[in-house]
Parts: C-alpha cells; sequence; structure tokens
DNA sequence: CTTGCGCCTGACGTTACGTCAGAGTTTAGG
DNA sequence: CCTAAACTCTGACGTAACGTCAGGCGCAAG
C-alpha cells in the first residue's frame, strides 16, 4: 500500500536536476512539467519519470529551442525532431556567424585604439567597416529566401574580409584609371572590366537566385539608407560599363 | 535666418540609419538619443550630428553592448572604451563557445537519428553527453573567477570531446585491471595511476587556482546535483589511490 | 473641408524565469 | 504542546529592446 517510488519535493527534485524552484513552478504552469502528483496541501512531488522529462527540457533547451517548441516537440514525441534540429542548427549557425564578425569587430576596434589613437574619431572608422557587414541584414530584403540561406552559408567572416579587401583594390585601380583618362576599349580596362565581373561572380557564386536580388538591390538605389554608400563612385560605375560593353 | 542643416523627421531619418521610428522613440525616452530639435506641436527633428550618434549606437549595440552600456560609454567619451571592449570580447567568445557545443550536440543528435534509430531513447544518450558539458556551468561554483576564465578559453567543443574519450578509455582500462584482481602495486597499475595524473594535469594546464578548484570541488561530492555522476566507481577511485600510493 | 499619410503618446506583449511579499506547512527540539 | 527554522505555495512586478496596436493630432493636396 506504500509508494515504492521514491517522490522529491521541489527542493530536492529542483537541486537534483540542476535548476530552481522558481523553474519547476514556471514549467507546471506552462504545463511543460506538470508534478506527477500534489499533496493535500498543494505541495509538488516529483519522481523519477519526471527527472527524465525535466531533463529531456533541459537538454533540448541547451540546443536552444523555446519552452514553447519544446512542449510541441514533446507532445508529438519527437516526430519531427529531425526537421527540428536542422532549422535549429542553421539558427545556431547564423548566431555564431554573426558572434564571430562582432568579434573580429572588436578586435580590429582594439587594434586602432591600442596603437597610438586611443580617441574616438579612429574608432569611427572601423564603425563604417562594421555596418557594411550590418548592411548584410538590410539587403537580404531583396533576396529569396534560399539566396539568403546561401549567402548566409558562405559569409564567413573571413571570406567577408577578403572580398571587401579584393573590391577595394580593383575599385582604386579603376579609379586611377578613370583619372589617368585610361580608353575603356584599351586592353587594359577590358582587363579591369573581367576582374570586376569576375568578383561579382565570385559573390554570387554563379547561382541565379543570388544574381537575381543583387540585381533587385541594385535597381532599388533610391532607396537605400544613406550609410551605405556604393563603394565606388558613378564614374567608376561608368567605366566599367563601358569596359565591359555594356550600355 | 534659416537653418541651413537639414532636419530630418522621424521617418526619413530611421531609414537614413536602418533603424525604426519606434527605434527612436525608444532611444529618446532612454535619453540615449534625443533630437536636436522638437517642432512646436511635438514632432521630432533630426540632424546630421544625431546620425553619427545614432550610428555609433548601432555598432556599439551590434558588438553586442546594452543601450545601458552604451549610454555610459557615450557619456564618458569612450574614456574606459579599452577595457569595456576586452570584457565585451570575452563575454562573446564565450557564447560562441557556447553556440558550437550546442551544433555539436545537435550534429550528433542528427547522427544518430538518421542512422536508423529515430527513436527517442536513442536521443536520451545523447542528451547524457550533452549534460556532461553542461555540467561545467553548475561546477563553476567552485572556481574562482580567474580560474573560470582559463577554463572558458582552453574549453573548446573538440578539447572537451578528446578529454571526454581519454578519460572514457583509461577508465575502462583501470576497470578491466580492477576486474582482473591486478596488484595496485605492479608496473601496469603505477603506469594506469601516471596515465590518470597526466590526464588531471592535462584538465588544469598546471594551473593552481584550477587544481584548488577541482579539489574543492571532489571535496564536496555529496553536494552533487544526482545527474552528474562520478565517472568511475568507487572500486576504480580506490584502485588508483592505491597504485598511486596515497592513503 | 476632407482625405490620406505621418507623427505623437501611452500601454500591453514578448522570453524565461528572478525576486520579493504575504501566508501556510512541516519538522525537529525544548 | 509550543515554537522556531526551513520549506512550500500563489500572485505580482521586473528584466531588454523594442513590436504592435489604439486613440488622437498635424499637415499638405485636392
Amino acid at each position: 500500500m506504500k509508494d515504492q517510488e521514491a517522490s522529491y519535493q521541489a527542493q530536492q527534485f529542483a537541486t537534483r536536476a540542476g535548476v530552481t524552484v522558481r523553474t519547476l513552478h514556471h514549467y507546471d504552469r506552462l504545463g511543460l512539467l506538470k508534478p506527477s502528483a500534489y499533496t493535500g496541501t498543494g505541495y509538488r512531488l516529483y519522481r523519477e519519470s519526471d527527472l527524465a522529462r525535466l531533463q529531456q527540457i533541459v537538454t533540448l533547451k541547451y540546443i536552444g529551442f523555446s519552452l514553447q517548441e519544446i512542449k510541441t516537440l514533446l507532445v508529438q514525441n519527437g516526430r519531427d525532431l529531425a526537421t527540428a534540429l536542422r532549422r535549429q542548427r542553421k539558427i545556431i549557425n547564423q548566431k555564431r556567424r554573426h558572434l564571430g564578425m562582432a568579434v573580429q569587430a572588436i578586435e580590429k576596434a582594439e587594434l586602432v585604439i591600442s596603437s597610438g589613437a586611443p580617441d574616438w574619431e579612429a574608432f569611427k572608422k572601423i564603425i563604417e567597416v562594421i555596418n557594411m557587414q550590418n548592411d548584410m541584414e538590410w539587403t537580404r530584403k531583396y533576396y529569396s529566401e534560399s539566396a539568403t540561406e546561401k549567402l548566409a552559408e558562405r559569409a564567413t567572416p573571413e571570406v567577408i574580409e577578403q572580398g571587401q579587401n579584393d573590391w577595394a583594390q580593383l575599385i582604386k585601380e579603376v579609379e586611377a584609371a578613370v583619372r589617368d583618362g585610361e580608353d575603356p576599349t584599351s586592353e587594359k580596362s577590358r582587363s579591369l572590366a573581367a576582374r570586376w565581373s569576375h568578383l561579382v561572380r565570385q559573390f554570387t557564386g554563379g547561382d541565379p537566385e543570388i544574381s537575381a536580388g543583387l540585381k533587385k538591390l541594385y535597381a532599388d538605389q533610391s532607396n537605400w539608407p544613406a550609410h551605405f554608400q556604393k563603394p565606388y563612385s558613378d564614374e567608376v560605375e561608368a567605366f566599367i560599363c563601358a569596359a565591359a560593353g555594356k550600355k
């Protein structure tokens, strides 16, 4: 007639699972984890089976699921688990990339500050570089969903920086050519144009969806936020168009 | 007599900076960014100087500072910026490691699920592995602050997994020795004990603070949460103590 | 004068609990 | 049997950084 499975009350149970009593209350109210019994006076009583469930919850939380998601996952007993995991992995990787870029930004800032220019002005330059990375965000509205995904997967901090350097270098050369009055039909000009389109292809990765998004993005220049400036002048653009033989 | 600096009202200004009007309201109320003027009817009017400040705010937010932190940073005009940046970098790296472990956990889970065992039970094993990583968290209360930092810096997912494998391997061998009734004073036993202390040193990295924390941790076994089980049996522990010549 | 767009100020919603506040319960000790 | 310590309960408000209404003006064009 006596319970043969031991039962624990709140504090004990919480400690065993590495959470707080308040957390248990919370999960109880959410219907995420109901104790297997209450005493007549309203005390919660938990047992081993509850511990298993709580550990599942903790684990899923660790993976980054919200309590809501966990609830539905547990209800359907892991039927769509694979799908959910894939989705979650992508989200986390996205966040990781973001943090990676943030760290890079901080390191650059630290470099500038330490190297003798500890003033705010020096820091402002970095702001611009960082914002260029940030701009990845708002440009997203021009890309289809799958294009955004593909872009995000390739956009590691290193790749971004490399791309920025390549572009900066090429643009500098083109500007020089423009200043020198270089003929857009010359050999050299065509070489520059070739490199230009090479960089564009490198960005799109040959993906048609990304190309389409990029085209939409550039067609809508009038709506760009002001702080995002086309990294090259109109003259440069005209020169490249001419050299590439486009109207 | 007329303003020569253009001023923008909310929507325009927000778009230029890549934020929403609501965000401007929010910053205004927080005193983080007051518009440089209001019209008689209460409309906010922003100017270029405001844009600069807003961009600073956005940048600092990108780096992960809270609005409160940003406010004080801007007030003291970047005097403690270097310190703040260093702190922030550490915090972010911590988060990155966490996310890295989460991704590893997910990948393992996906592997188990995809490899023919799409049931919940298989998933439970992974829970334990993950929780071992999670336990890094609660053990922290035994370590000094600087020890925690040092540990965190070295605790990449790869290192953790390698360590777990090494320990599992060694413990298996010791268990076999115990079963075979191996003499704790034999050559083989001493070799096992040597490997044991080698792994311990590998964990502490020779750091005295970490050693101290570890000692405290093991001295307090009675207060461990139940789900964290010593990975080896009492017999194994006794055997190793004997082989190492300790009481 | 009305229409439509833009602006304003509250005020509540979100996430996963932390932190009191006020009140009852259980238990060991005197 | 009484009491103090230790534990438990249920609200209810706080947090971070805005999003999202809702209700009410302001302003330029037709």
